[in-house]
DNA sequence: CAAATTATGTCAATTCATTGATATAAAAAT
DNA sequence: ATTTTTATATCAATGAATTGACATAATTTG
C-alpha cells in the first residue's frame, strides 16, 4: 500500500534520491567503458551489443524487428538508433528487409554473420557479467532488477 | 557465505544478468532524457547537474575540488570531464581557482552564480525526483541504491 | 641538481544520445 | 479519391562519453 501522490520532500528523502541517481549515474558510465572494453576484440560497444541481443531473441530471431519496435524496446531515439543500425548493416550484421504486410515498415534481422558474431561474442559477456555481479548474490540480482525495472516505469512517466 | 570465484553460467543465470544490465541500459537512457528535460529551462543537462551537485555538497562547497577527485567521484574520463567543465564555466557557473597547497592542482569551485543556478534548480530536480520514484516506496529506494552501490563496485572492478 | 611522477590541459577521432525540421512513401480514414 | 496518419529516413546542431597521443608545469624522488 501507501503510494503516496505527491511525495513531500524531507532533506533525508530528497538525499535518498540523490544517492539513487548517482549511483545509476556511474553504473551507466562503468557499463559503457567496462563492457565495451571487455567486447573490445570485436569492434563493438554496449549499445550495439543491446541491439544484437534483442534480434537474436528466440522469438524474434527469424521475423525480425522493426524500428518502431526496437525504438520501444531499447528506449532511444528513432535518429540515433538508424545511425546505429547504420554501422550495424555497414558491417553486414543486420540488414533492413521490407515487411511483406506493411509496405511502410522495415524489419532488422541478424545476418548469418551478425549471428555468428553474436554467439562468438558470448562467452566474452558472460565473463563480463561474471565479474559485474561478483559483489550480488544470485538473489539480490533478481531483486536488483526487479526494482530497476519499477524504476523504469517511473522514469518513463515522467 | 558463498561468494564464487567464477560463477558457472547456466542459461538462466545470463538471463538474470542480461536482464539486469538491459534495465540499467535503458534506465540511463530514460535518466538522461527526461532527467535534462526536466531541468531544460535552465538549459543544463543531468551531467551538469551531478557536477553542480557534486561541488554544492557541504563539506565541498568552500574549498572546491581538484579535477582528479571530480573525476573518481563522477567515474568519467578528463577528458569529458574538462569538456564539461568548460562549459560550466563559459556559463560562469563554476571557477577553476589554483590550489594554494599543490601548484599543479586547481581546485573546482561553484561560483556565486553557480549557487544561485543550483538553488534555483532543486525544486524541478525535487519534483523530477518524485515523479521518476513513484513506484518505489522509502524503504526500495534504499535498497535499490544500496545494491547499485554494490553493482558500482563490481563493475569498477571488471 | 636531474629524473621521474603527478595534475591538468589540449587535439583528434569515434560513438552515442538528444532535439528539431523536413521528406517520402504507404496505409488508413473520410 | 483525397486527406490524414504512420513508418522510416535524412540533415543539422549540440552535448556527452570513450580512447590515444602529446604538451606543460609543478612536485617528488633519487
Amino acid at each position: 500500500m501507501s503510494r503516496r501522490q505527491t511525495p513531500p520532500f524531507d532533506p533525508g528523502r530528497f538525499e535518498i534520491a540523490n544517492r539513487l541517481f548517482f549511483r545509476l549515474y556511474q553504473c551507466s558510465n562503468l557499463l559503457h567503458k567496462n563492457g565495451t572494453r571487455s567486447i573490445g576484440e570485436f569492434g563493438a560497444t554496449t549499445q550495439q551489443w543491446a541491439v544484437l541481443g534483442a534480434l537474436a531473441r528466440p522469438l524474434v530471431h527469424e521475423k525480425g524487428m522493426s524500428v518502431k519496435e526496437l525504438i520501444e524496446f531499447l528506449m532511444l531515439s528513432r535518429q540515433n538508433l538508424t545511425a546505429v543500425l547504420d554501422r550495424l548493416e555497414a558491417r553486414d550484421w543486420v540488414e533492413r528487409v521490407k515487411d511483406p504486410e506493411d509496405g511502410r515498415s522495415r524489419l532488422i534481422r541478424l545476418t548469418v554473420e551478425g549471428n555468428r558474431t553474436w554467439s562468438a561474442m558470448r562467452p566474452a559477456i558472460e565473463t563480463f557479467y561474471g565479474k559485474a555481479l561478483m559483489p550480488l548474490g544470485e538473489d539480490e540480482q533478481v531483486r536488483l532488477y526487479q526494482l530497476l525495472d519499477r524504476l523504469r516505469d517511473g522514469l518513463a512517466d515522467v
